[in-house]
DNA sequence: TTGCTCCTCACGTCACGTGAGGTGGC
DNA sequence: TTGCTCCTCACGTCACGTGAGGTGGC
């Protein structure tokens, strides 16, 4: 059988390649006709065919031309590792476009729920999500925007309180911000659903990146503010806790403590009797709540209950004013009468 | 307050880009400086960084540097479209990428489980992958090679004997290929688990595609070749049923049918009454193989009896012998003296 | 003679990296 | 005077696409 010769054009048509591609890979050695014509055609022979159809199988995978060409002359690298590299390299590549489509994803549904912002606010809006990007993937991001929405009044609210006592010259480290510091720490509880190391994440990220504030974020001093009265509240809980106790706490019960406040204050005003049904209830209720705070464990309750009892810090923080706490210790005493 | 002015290397190291990058916008107009010292130095003021970090957030989203320009001067093109252009382009790309990375590791794992193969091998296999992919998704070839191992001993010796028939030149038309065309077919139904339109897509694909026949593939003109008998044998088909009806069969009982022949096989050795229990049971047992062949359909029912009992094709195809067939025939009268 | 295929330069792409060779500011 | 920063060319990257200008074969 004679072996068939091909031309550029007749080659390039049965394989899918263009001309000028052949014309290529001749240039760069990568894959020489065996023969030319008398007027310089290139003629490609049965070989020449085989060793383009492996050259398009490794183009397929994804090799650039020189390691196509390492390989065909018999490069010591087996086949096999670099499948491997290429799997490796393609999660990768599979995993960061993840990422970024995840976020503009974010980005468009966050769009959908406002209004519809001007140039400005996009571009604000791309910075923060690329400073974000740096710091969370796209489904903590997730996450914490869904959150974003569940909490934002609140802290509207609380930011705007922060803001004024910041404006009055309030020493943050006054036991007047001890509420606002609870507040805060509750809220960023919630807010992150009881992560403490994606609220520091936040906190640092927010700190160090300028472009995650956007457009009307909160200034940085009021972060530090606040801060210097939440760094109080914890150093007050440390002198009771180790950081691991702490950290059992359930600090998810504030509505729960806030109820529970509202309902002292009424009897406070009803001026009820220290030792009736009404308040006994209210201890046995106060108990439960603390049994769960402290997830019924005996030593906990007993260094919760003591701290609360003692720390000025504490108390000014509490849930409870000094006048409920005033009333529960009256009451307390009415109905103990034996202790102390 | 004073305009701070940046010089290159300034604005560099603040925002984590290069000098070449910002000689470069400014080369191509994207981000010129609002003025230069006397010694010709960049220097670049509040707006230009301003600029930059628009630049650095359209430029994360995966924009060409001209789009960015483009935008930054106002193009109409609104950022929200861009943006669902870009997640789109992300989708794509990301699904071309996962397709690849299916199919490197398929390659991967059948490389696992067979002898270490050769370059040669290797580059045969790669090729193979690369026309699978111009047909298949990674999900579906996974599919097939699961089920390729399930049947292959089966088709390995199915195989050997159409091409011992082919090589004694035997008509492909005739009625002693039939029951090699049946295998044929029963064997390609649990092999793509009665997928038919994927099937056809295989079989299109071995034809046009030289590269999947690998290096050890089954010759083109065997497949020809025994197309021509399971053709005769869908045409015989067809003169009893429509397309539609022939797709309600039930033709996953193939072993079962086997079974039914070894039966009735051992029937007639020991030479069994034709009236007897053993017999009669067999009837039943073909009655209810047959029931749920038509899966319980009585005109189907109806119309594969008759077409069993006519058809000369089909007979010859049958899973039961002739001999079988005329046992069965004998004992069916000798039953049933009535009809007829 | 008319198309068609073939040939060899050679520039352009995209977003810079990487020198080369030289000057300005403390 | 010594570093350091700055300047302006200018080539290289990667795998070709796209002409330009010209020749060979039926």
């Amino acid at each position: 059988m004679t072996d068939t010769l091909l031309k550029v054009g007749e080659l390039a048509r049965r394989t899918g390649m263009t001309v000028r591609m052949l014309h290529h890979y001749d240039a760069i050695g990568l894959l020489r006709p065996s023969a030319h014509s008398e007027a310089g055609y290139r003629l490609y022979n049965r070989n020449d065919v085989a060793r383009l159809h492996a050259i398009q199988a490794l183009r397929q995978i994804g090799l650039p031309l020189n390691e196509v060409g390492n390989l065909l002359s018999g490069e010591p690298e087996p086949l096999p590792r670099i499948v491997q590299r290429q799997i490796t390299a393609l999660e990768h590549q599979i995993e960061q476009a993840n990422e970024l489509c995840g976020r503009l994803r974010l980005l468009q549904s966050r769009l959908a729920d406002g209004v519809e912002p001007n140039m400005q606010e996009w571009l604000s809006m791309l910075s923060a999500m690329s400073a974000y990007g740096k710091y969370f993937t796209a489904d903590e991001l997730k996450k914490i925007f869904e959150n974003w929405k569940a909490t934002e009044p609140q802290w509207q609210q609380l930011i705007a309180e922060i803001r004024a006592a910041m404006k009055h010259g309030l020493d943050p480290e006054s036991m007047q911000m001890q509420p606002l510091a609870r507040r805060w720490m509750d809220l960023s509880v919630r807010w992150m659903q009881g992560d403490y190391e994606l609220m520091k994440r936040w906190e640092k990220m927010y700190l160090h990146e300028p472009a995650a504030k956007g457009r009307n974020g909160v200034e940085t001093e009021l972060i530090h503010y606040i801060n210097k009265a939440v760094d109080l509240r914890v150093a007050a809980w440390l002198k009771y806790f180790t950081a691991d106790e702490l950290e059992q706490l359930n600090v998810e019960l504030a509505d729960e403590w806030e109820a529970l406040a509202a309902c002292i204050r009424k009897l406070i005003n009803r001026k009820a009797s220290l030792t009736g049904k009404p308040v006994r209830e209210l201890f046995s209720r106060l108990d439960d709540l603390t049994e769960r705070t402290v997830r019924h464990d005996a030593r906990l309750k007993k260094k919760f209950t003591h701290a609360q009892a003692t720390d000025p810090v504490l108390q000014a923080g509490s849930f409870f004013t000094k006048e409920m706490q005033e009333f529960l210790w009256r009451a307390w005493n009415a109905n103990n009468p034996q202790s102390n």
